[in-house]
DNA sequence: GATAATCTTGACTAATTTGCTTGGGAATGT
DNA sequence: ACATTCCCAAGCAAATTAGTCAAGATTATC
């Protein structure tokens, strides 16, 4: 299990696939004007997300991108790996052939926490993330009702259409 | 939040610890030895974890390193987090001043990610670590008995000496 | 006090990974 | 045909990882 940018990277651009659901393939540029990534660079991570089928793609004008699943059948854990994929091998690998048995107790706790770590990310879909951070943005205007909510609120005031309701 | 290799060897190296704990002060050289990190990498590892307090260090023969709390008292993340202390800021930072809306929030999404794993990993603390293995290795005993266990149940075949009943 | 063991610090370096660029394709809607 | 998009591979600069080397500071022990 690995944690870097490169992942962030990854989850960051699949949660823009999500948050656009519905709206039809999405193009790696609108993503990457959106996200601030390079276009070259989220070729590469897509390439990765596409062989595992997390995303599906259209080619030619009108093409894009979108989610191989529902956002609620993808797993954070999933698009890490994906794009880690890396042919490491962790030195003791197996964790069973080490020099001695003091080594091997001491790896096989960091992968008991490994597997923990990744068993957790594994329960969190992108849904989850969208779903708990909608609810925290509630919670959050009814703690500060006084705030200025920029963009937002200004509307509200000018007229009583009330558009923001639903959201 | 980021979790690499660098903090594995950190979580690896304080486990080395816990398993001595009450034998005195654990030269790195023990360390590096054990646990095949070169010396000096732990040299550096060790003075950010002695920086936050998290070992205790015994200069002059005999001298090592201990636990700067008990192992049930320092959690992975702060471990992690010790010896990866990156002056980052992520792109976004604050997570406020974006360019437009659309990139705060998949910003924001992913940040709250972030604060949950480190959540996540703020709980598990060395002790759990070591005390999960010890119900696993029983709980595997159990669950094949008939299997060898190599190196371990042959002094219990040899004798009845019994030393492995408290383990 | 001399000596050896050990932590402490800093500068330097090789290897790897990240993040990106460039330059070409291949597919496909218009 | 043409523009738009995905696809792919080579290469490359910057950062990080992992390690070496060298010089000290502290302290137990002889």
């Amino acid at each position: 299990m690995k944690l870097t940018t490169k992942g962030r990277y990854a989850v960051t651009a699949m949660l823009d696939l999500s948050l656009h659901y519905g709206e039809g393939p999405i193009t790696l540029a609108d993503i990457a004007q959106r996200q601030g990534i390079s276009l070259s660079y989220l070729e590469q991570l897509f390439s990765r997300l596409r062989k595992r089928s997390l995303v599906a793609s259209v080619r030619g004008p009108g093409g894009g991108y979108s989610l191989g699943r529902g956002a609620d059948e993808i797993f954070v854990g999933e698009v890490i790996s994906a794009v880690d994929e890396n042919i490491d091998t962790t030195r003791c690998n197996g964790a069973h052939n080490c020099q001695n048995n003091e080594r091997c107790l001491t790896h096989d706790l960091w992968s008991d926490l490994s597997n923990q770590i990744y068993g957790y990310l594994n329960k969190i879909s992108l849904q989850d993330l969208m779903d708990r951070q909608a609810v925290r943005e509630v919670a959050d205007r009814q703690d500060h009702p006084n705030q200025e909510q920029p963009g937002l609120d200004v509307s509200s005031l000018v007229d009583g259409s009330g558009d923001l309701a639903g959201a």
